[in-house]
DNA sequence: CAGTGGTCTAGACCACTCA
DNA sequence: GAGTGGTCTAGACCACTGT
């Protein structure tokens, strides 16, 4: 159990508690879902004061391998399901085949119940990196749509959408907030910007506050920040959209094909 | 400039601290490398404990906002200029043209001097996620080679390449550490495997101790985990590699054609 | 040397959960 | 009500950085 430290050991007692946790977790013996020892309970096993076997678990939390819950315990992380993104999403086939956006097809998938609802429709100035990749001077306006997408009622995925006004011009992708079949991108076709080619760049980072509320984010767990544009066989720019995602519920997958 | 707490502010303490120093880098009074007070100094400001002003800072530190350095300070987190890596990383024709991997290209494009090597080259039985992708039934012996990248001397991405074991054969890429100009990817089309196409899976987490201690990541920065899946002209795979990168320092960058 | 962050103690009160 | 995590205090000693 409870091993003594050894007298070489230079570790802090509360690294030395957080290792041989961690180690219990990797090993299995602490499985996904299970219930760590209390504060109180390690802070006496291991003969600290409280804080710093509270110190032990605060370092496993911002591992992401635990998560505390107020007045129950500490658990063991357990990995949902990952949302897997690929550029398929983007198809006319795949839109036209299921008849769903891309990510409701993905939801129902893992038989879970998708949700996505459109939370403001703005014009704004294009903030600098979106301008920039919509070959835009700084500050033109834009018409904004920002997004949310859940499952099970589970926030995964936060977006804004920018679109150039007069790609939006009079068509529902300027005001309304259903797309109805097929989204945006079946609007956008209509609008004669078929998706020829796309652009992703990808980073992922610890979310913001804002992020940490709206997506409900446990400590621990950063987030994937897409930043995509959509080019039309004419190679032009007509659509960027960043996206957030929890890295813990999703993941992205492409199969590209290599020009040699 | 230390605003009392408002009547009806249920935030704790430690929380109100952070908040309005957050603003403060946002707003740019804190700029990136600039110095926050010291605990002591906040504890003092703030009228609280020196644990509760350490506390914020640690906050800030969670969300990679924040670096302390111990003796020196704590200091705003200053973002050096991204590594993109992109999917031409894989063409001939970017290998032929600088004669350089695209890492060392990236690099010294960046003002950098870049560095790769090989720690170690060992038969073991292939991962299960790998054994998959590679079509192989669990626990086959493949190659694996070991890989760190340095830029400046700093590590920023480690990696393990695995290969079956009839692919790599006799070849240089089941022995050597050095393989010659144009990297293994060079080696591979000297091995009848040249890339058609490619599979990048991507998840973004916490690193590991390992990861850690292995690439100096400081608290409050994320890892990118890009599984790649190398596939040749007759849709075989012949080359898994699961690259580990801080995500303060990389970013990916992926053009995509698609295929309506 | 003074000043910084890193760790730790031994308490305390609060908010939440669950039987 | 008993047990849990969340927050906080007022100290202490250590390790590290600068001058």
């Amino acid at each position: 159990m409870t091993s003594s430290p050894v007298p070489g050991d230079r570790r802090p007692a509360s690294r030395r508690i957080a290792d041989e946790l961690r180690e219990q977790i990797t090993r299995g013996d602490l499985p996904p879902g299970g219930r760590l020892p209390s504060e109180r309970e390690l802070a006496r096993r291991y003969g600290t004061a409280r804080n710093t076997a509270r110190e032990a678990l605060g370092i496993l939390a911002a591992e992401g391998l635990v998560v505390a819950q107020h007045g129950r315990g500490v658990f063991v992380r357990t990995r949902p399901p990952l949302m897997r993104l690929g550029a398929d999403r983007y198809s006319r086939q795949a839109r036209e085949q299921t008849g769903l956006s891309p990510f409701r097809s993905e939801v129902t998938r893992q038989g879970r119940t998708p949700h996505a609802e459109c939370r403001s429709i703005t014009r704004i100035p294009a903030p600098a990196e979106v301008a920039e990749r919509l070959g835009l001077p700084p500050d033109t306006l834009v018409v904004a749509r920002e997004n949310r997408y859940l499952a099970d009622g589970q926030p995964v995925q936060v977006g804004i959408t920018y679109i150039p006004v007069e790609v939006a011009a009079a068509s529902p992708v300027a005001t309304a907030t259903n797309l109805g079949p097929g989204g945006i991108y079946a609007r956008f076709e209509e609008l004669g910007h078929r998706i020829a080619h796309i652009r992703e760049e990808i980073t992922a980072r610890m979310p913001n506050p804002a992020e940490t509320t709206g997506l409900a984010i446990p400590p621990g767990v950063p987030v994937l920040e897409l930043l995509h544009t959509s080019y039309n066989p004419d190679h032009q720019p007509f659509e960027v959209t960043r996206l957030v995602l929890r890295a813990d519920l999703n993941g992205l997958d492409y199969h590209i094909p290599i020009n040699n």
